[in-house]
DNA sequence: TATGAATGAGTCTTCATTCAT
DNA sequence: CATGAATGAAGACTCATTCAT
């Protein structure tokens, strides 16, 4: 049984390898990059063993997709677990999204960084409309409390996302960048989040007419 | 010499004629289906042609760059021309940024979507820094005629670039994206901005400590 | 002993399984879609366990075509069986050769339709080499009851066969196709099978000089 | 215009290098074995200046059936031109069929070695419909002079057809295989047509009912 | 100036086969 | 006896690029 388990181990570990190595292309040298064969060499297998792995390419960049999510989801939650007022809680939140992705640039680009093909029927990602939702409860709750102005939620849960997601990918892309006088990341993120809560405290943002 | 200049002036509409005709596939086939060959076929020249008025395919994109960037730069200058109201004059402008960028998705990717290779010494953009002085200029303009909340006009004017680098890229990326509950572009791109104008009505943007 | 036998029956019966299940494929999707490892999918083994049972995959290729000559043999055999007029049972047992041969198109262009490779030393078939010799058979007895005109017997049943490979084969490969006029496969084989006899009666086919 | 000329001279030439280097290996090493990059090698050339010369594998093995069937048109016509006798002129025309294709054994079998793909839209080659009106036109002439028994001219074109097309394959792919006592080309095909005609003379082939 | 011809490197993917366990 | 893991070789095809003319 020993082996069996040690087997096991050994899969699940190529397998991630195989994500890191991709998620590594992709940010490294851009998503044009990434191939089958740049990822078998950089793992240092055969292109055809990451077939063993993985059906073909698209469930690839599909897995690296959900585990990211997984962990964003996961990141954020912990992250504003203790908070009890609710501005503090939704700003930890959006925070912890920030930070981790900054932290996995790769991952997020991949996610995030690439035009979603139309004809694509791309299963929705579970963790993805998860993550989501917490974001719309942490504003509901902000709404009960009438710390912020009363407004959609939908409405505002979407324009939060669209902030948090223009903080993230432009630190992760050009940030540095030789040439523009970017002022610290730290300052930049606790700026964005200032400036984000001050708008949802004054701004009644309305549901689409 | 009337035959050297005509022959100029041959030379160069040329070159433009590669350089739109690149554009156009960008706008209607997406940065992956920009080859040599396609751009070739559509001036119907031959793809060794194209040599002879761009070094490789990079000085070409990054040509194409510099032109959208200028385009950019000249769609926001006219949107807010007119504007008298400092806060519209900001408005106008971000929404002119955001629409134009839209509706060139994939120019916009290729200049914010994608990592900067910290190898290469990009030259910074002179249009793109220009633009960005548009940025700051307006903001300054609210700030003169106190009408937002007295702040560090850097600090405002990154981050308002970074939520409207949100706004437009996931807009360009995901919307619409089956399975995700997308409200409608127009009304968020008008929901965004009233945020920001009333965070920065209503935050105190510091500088860096 | 008894787990030695049981033992023998069992490996005898997973061989004939991955044959049946080769056979089955070869029918049903083609010779080009026979891979080692659609046969395994299919009994639900792993690819390595067929290499226990045939050294490769021409063995195994091998091995259907030895079956097919059997099948083939008995289907002509069991056909003509009860005829008692010989120019009957010699109709019958070709119309059993074509018919039997156009229900396992795959087995049989891998039989006859590809070049015979000089320097592979192909154990001939012995099988192939029976249906042969019914083949002679049937003419003799025709020859023998004077129903047919006197001739040289191998020159016969050679030509012979070529004809009814020709209709064979060519049904199996171009009937029907789009474009070519080709009228009921049932028309044609009774057409070409009643050519063939008249040609037997009134020509004497001589030996080679 | 020299030059012209001879860079035309110089093209038509590698296309026919590639024609003849696809159809060597279909003959040489089956069916299978024609793989761009193997004729690519044959000829000495690099796989993706075949796409230079045809748009995609099909419009190869596409190119090499229409100009196998030109000249094997040519070849029957021109066999039979001379002949008066119906007869004559019929096995004259089915003796050329047989000894050119034999002669360009892989051609042949590209054409008719392998199933039709019922579902591409094959053009239905001009030249072969060409090809099958001339026997038709034959057989008619027989009729004509009453020197075969009166019948249904389109049964007695496409049996007739898959009687030369067994005689022609099955001399191709396995004359001669050891194991197999063979007797000689030319005394199998002689007795063929011997035996075809006395079958046209003496049998009236009815339409399909 | 312009190009026809050519190619090396790369794309994803499948396959028969081996071997340690 | 059976297999999970791995791979080298090959499949069709595309692309940016070069170079002699």
């Amino acid at each position: 049984m020993g082996v069996t388990e040690r087997r096991a181990r050994e899969k699940e570990a190529l397998r991630t390898k195989i994500l890191e190595a991709a998620s590594r292309l992709f940010l490294e040298e851009g998503f044009e990059s990434v191939s089958i064969r740049r990822i078998a060499e950089q793992i240092e297998y055969s292109p055809a063993t990451i077939y063993l792995y993985f059906k073909d390419k698209a469930e690839l960049i599909d897995a690296i997709c959900e585990d990211f999510f997984e962990d964003l989801l996961e990141a954020i939650t912990a992250a504003a677990e203790r908070e009890t007022n609710p501005i503090q809680a939704l700003k930890t939140g959006l925070r912890a999204y920030i930070q981790f992705s900054i932290a996995h640039p790769s991952h997020y680009m991949v996610l995030f960084g690439m035009p979603v093909k139309p004809n694509e029927e791309i299963s929705p990602h579970d963790k993805g409309l998860q993550a989501f939702e917490v974001l719309r409860d942490k504003i509901r709750a902000c709404l009960s409390a009438g710390v912020i102005a009363p407004q959609h939620v939908e409405t505002a849960a979407q324009t939060v996302w669209m902030f948090v997601h223009g903080v993230t990918s432009l630190l992760i892309v050009s940030h540095p960048q030789p040439g523009f006088p970017w002022l610290g990341k730290d300052h930049l993120v606790d700026s964005a989040l200032d400036l984000l809560v001050a708008g949802l405290r004054n701004c009644s943002l309305t549901e689409p007419s």
